[in-house]
DNA sequence: TTGATAAATGTAAGCGCTTGCATTGACTTT
DNA sequence: AAAGTCAATGCAAGCGCTTACATTTATCAA
């Protein structure tokens, strides 16, 4: 019977037209040191002239490798995920693994399916976001038999790598204390299933008590995570009675809000308010006043948890915890408190 | 022999919990609707019992679909690609499709290889943007016997779901003639392998050709795709002989660049400039002023372009080329010209 | 030259599912 | 009650690769 006039190109044909077995064309294609070069070129030309295209199910199925990473992400749609993500992409495919990027929208339940689905598609390994994870998921992932990374945090329960949320809080506190603030708001990003928001109130509040200050609730108002959040939060941190000087921002998307608004109530900043947030993101710098802001590097963190991925996978060993550098990088939208 | 004390639960264990043959597991599992309901209890106790999950390679060798969609996009770097990338997902999720996300960074050859990758990974359908593509991936793409979606703009040789390009550029420069502009200054995103950047100076053309205007080269500048390529451009459109009273920018990302450096160059917006982009960010409404602009439903077209997809998957045949509308948003970036 | 040894290649048994076809059994129909 | 139907299930052949092991071929020392 004759083959379907279009099916797929298979191992076996490019084996026949080469005159070698199918096991040797498997080699040539997976590993090529070990067939004598003349062989490697003869298989090489009947894959050429074929255009053969290994299937990657088979493959997967045959030898339990997928060369593919699975990334669960909170969502694509900041600036701040999308950054790291498409440097980890950028990394794997260099090294002929693909990314596989899920988000679940913030929602524990959902991150624990995705987590599944892409276990069922047999990833070879995975990269989470946080340490906020339903209890069902740690257990899922310290059965799994594979690779696991968290970014952004750190936690001792998987290797990690990521950045001290708090110190980069606290620093940006302390700068804020430093011009002369006591009076200083924070707007939070929902701290929900969200450590890194929370630990970076816990930054504020470290700063704040190194100087025997506290943070009053009325202070602290946690938004959705966009510039309408930061516009809200400043609305209602600048209604209470005793309005802050400063406002420390859970991270740049909500600052640029905050900043913003101040600036359509007509609040000047920095002469009336010290705005500063985190992440450094490029709107930070092109904005009027420049933002105040702690510089994290996103792109390093996606490329070189595509490399520890990687490692990992060829089974080397690596050290467990590790936290990025992050820096202060001052600009207008903060200065010295004027009473 | 014992197996490893850790192995993957397979279909044929869960056979014999239940005591049924692996093809009745295999069908409560895919097609639930044909075994009758005690045995189908029967069999999902054991699937719960083992945490059974199906080995996705498997499934796809045998049956030859694997569930997935792949989507090439240029960058997850803009939030503009990421907002409908995410919509995808979220959509195709539901339906328990996987979405296999790839970029290419604007570079050709880089997407031919990516959808080669996307195609030996056995995806059921594929999605691209635009239609500016390297010959042989048009190629590839003809011998391909899987659905293919064009997405933001629409070409004849595929299906497409897009925006009228040309058409959202010359709304908003119908805008700023409507204002009394005649000196149109334009700062577009880098045109190679971009038809949309193309389209949309082509529309700024037509608008003013319908008026016997024309737009001079020295009023046309390409820059990169983000903030700093908006400023760059600025200082370049208003460095000339005779500046221009308004700039139409390509997306809102240069846009809002131009306008924060015209700021910065005490320029008034819009007294003494107008300027408006396409897109219609979050950052357009949150800025001040406020920037005029083409609203372009992205989100819908991420959802869109999932619906269709899993429509052509299991069949279905559908409307070729589709254009999504859009609309001027006119906010305080763009006013009548003062001479 | 002749073994001994190493390198290259071939053989064939899976990997864990899906699915066409065969079989079974329950239910009608006469 | 026998024959005919049809729904439910089982059987077993793959899907296209990889890889342990067997076999062949090249290499080299004595």
């Amino acid at each position: 019977m004759l083959k379907g006039m279009n099916h797929r190109i298979t191992l076996e044909e490019v084996a026949r037209l080469a005159g070698v077995s199918t096991a040797t064309v498997s080699r040539v294609l997976s590993k090529p040191d070990v067939v004598r070069s003349n062989t490697k070129e003869q298989v090489m030309a009947a894959v050429r002239q074929l255009d053969y295209q290994p299937d990657a199910a088979a493959r997967a199925l045959a030898s339990g490798r997928t060369h593919t990473v699975g990334c669960v992400i909170p969502t694509l749609d900041h600036a701040i995920f999308a950054r790291s993500t498409q440097a980890m992409q950028t990394t794997l495919a260099q090294a002929g693994y693909q990314l596989l990027v899920a988000s679940h929208e913030y929602d524990p339940a959902t991150e624990f399916e995705v987590v599944r689905a892409l276990q069922q598609r047999g990833v070879d390994s995975l990269v989470l976001v946080g340490t906020d994870h339903a209890p069902r998921l740690w257990k899922a992932l310290s059965v799994w038999r594979k690779p696991t990374l968290l970014t952004w945090s750190c936690d001792p329960r998987l290797p990690s790598l990521g950045f001290d949320n708090a110190g980069a809080a606290r620093m940006a506190t302390q700068h804020l204390l430093g011009l002369g603030h006591r009076r200083i708001g924070v707007i939070s990003g929902l701290t929900a299933h969200n450590d890194r928001a929370r630990s970076r109130i816990d930054g504020v509040r470290q700063a704040l008590t190194q100087l025997k200050l506290t943070l009053p609730p009325s202070l602290v108002t946690e938004q959705a995570f966009n510039l309408e959040g930061g516009r809200l939060g400043l609305r209602k941190l600048m209604s209470v009675r005793q309005p802050p000087t400063a406002i420390f921002c859970g991270n740049d998307l909500l600052a640029v809000g905050a900043l913003l608004e101040a600036q359509r109530m007509n609040l000047k900043v920095p002469e009336h308010l010290s705005i500063c947030g985190i992440d450094n993101l490029e709107i930070a710098e092109a904005i009027n006043p420049g933002l105040t802001t702690v510089s994290l590097p996103t792109q390093d963190l996606g490329r070189i948890a595509a490399q520890y991925m990687l490692s990992a996978i060829s089974g080397e060993v690596i050290a467990a915890q590790s936290l990025l550098p992050f820096e202060l990088v001052v600009r207008g939208s903060t200065a010295v408190l004027r009473s």
